[in-house]
DNA sequence: AAAAAAATATGATATTTGTCACCTAAGTAG
DNA sequence: CTACTTAGGTGACAAATATCATATTTTTTT
């Protein structure tokens, strides 16, 4: 836990990459795919490894082609707090260029991934001069914004409960089922506690109380929503 | 509660107000700034009123001159969370105006307030055109975003003892005291509870708690902090 | 000034959540 | 395979926080 990545992989034509249309990369036009191509460079990361850690200065921006990484932050009692996690076609990195400060999360990654890396002085050259590109990367760090605002009132007003409801519902949305149904991410119980911000004893607690009451099926790690509108009714505060 | 602004006053020159200094506006010539000023209306805000509420699509953005107003999101149990303080010098309604979104949460002033609003099409022409304006309204979103991270964390793993320390602490920090040492915020003990995220009677109790052990010294709603290293050592949790 | 309304305060009690100790199952390195 | 390590799980108990009822004080309205 805790490597920075090293591993460089064969690199694709960003041109040809569907993953692009997912992000503000979206807006670049031939020329400018071309131009990243050729300073882009290709990485695999292996579960637990971190792309980059709080505090760290990074040049660069991440594009991620598959897997899924979390970005936590440590509070002062050494708790990892998990503030929101990155999937495929996601940028990484965008607000720390720009705003041009040290990272303020973690990200490590909850599987194994492949990410693209663009250079800072690439990414900045867009965003000065494709007012399109500007515009979307904006777009994003205003929507996250929202998001985390959204975030504080949940977790301020929320029972643990609520919210472990609430994550649960969420992961099966963002991140979606497998054919039995089973939720696709994989976090073992201490992650879900971080996500939720509790104690994991308490959480694993709660995960076999909501099976009791036939909300969901467990079968090790793997977790499916058994009945979703109740899950949403517990997670309302009823 | 909750009724919209309408009282219009005297309008200064923003060429002369150096308020602005204190803001993106800063980053204005003084031609942007006369034209600001012949479009801008300014208005002067009672205790309680709100110039926003959440799902409201306002037209433009509000600096303000005076006075100091709560950010606050109602939560679907009822609760009305405080998510962030604005004071002279902030600017107010960029996110909304620039991702073209309904405002995520309400503003009220908790104080007499003067605020001048201008208007979209002028402030989104700035925004445009004076890449200096651009980026340092980009770097203001970029560091509420920081900031709300840090506030998701300390919700979820701080207690509301600790909480209600560091807010104290803040207030002191962000809004100063009187000649007698008292918090120049003066708010409700229901306010506080809803910036914390406790119940106000709980919220109560470890005020008097504070006192008692010599932290704080009340009087009515007026309160001051009496001991700064010990309520420091309780926000970091001792 | 009196009455009404709202804010502050306190007690009793229930509920939620955390902590510690310990145990079992599962995965991993030698 | 076996010892070791880590994750998952449970019980007992303590601490933190919410809730409800009810004073008391302060503020506002009449």
């Amino acid at each position: 836990m805790g490597r920075q990545i090293k591993r460089l992989c064969v690199m694709g034509k960003c041109e040809q990459c569907i993953v692009r249309q997912f992000s503000a990369l979206r807006a670049l036009d031939k020329d400018e795919l071309m131009r990243m191509s050729n300073c882009k460079t290709s990485h695999s990361v292996k579960k637990g490894e971190a792309l980059f850690e709080e505090g760290d200065h990074i040049n660069g921006v991440f594009c991620i082609k598959s897997g899924i990484c979390k970005l936590t932050k440590l509070s002062p009692n050494g708790k990892n707090q998990i503030v929101k996690f990155i999937k495929r076609g996601d940028l990484l990195g965008q607000r720390s260029l720009i705003s041009d400060e040290a990272v303020n999360l973690s990200a490590v990654a909850i599987d194994e991934m492949e990410v693209c890396f663009i250079p800072k002085e690439e990414v900045m050259r867009f965003f000065k001069e494709n007012s399109k590109f500007n515009a979307e990367i904006i777009k994003d760090i205003c929507h996250d914004l929202k998001l985390a605002d959204d975030a504080i009132v949940e977790m301020a007003q929320k029972s643990v409960k609520q919210r472990l409801a609430g994550a649960l519902l969420e992961f099966e949305e963002e991140f979606g089922v497998d054919k039995e149904q089973y939720l696709k991410v994989s976090l073992s119980r201490e992650e879900i506690s971080n996500v939720v911000g509790t104690a994991t004893e308490s959480l694993i607690r709660m995960l076999s109380d909501f099976s009791k009451k036939g909300m969901l099926e467990t079968n090790g790690k793997k977790i499916k929503i058994a009945n979703r509108t109740e899950l949403e009714r517990v997670a309302e505060g009823f």
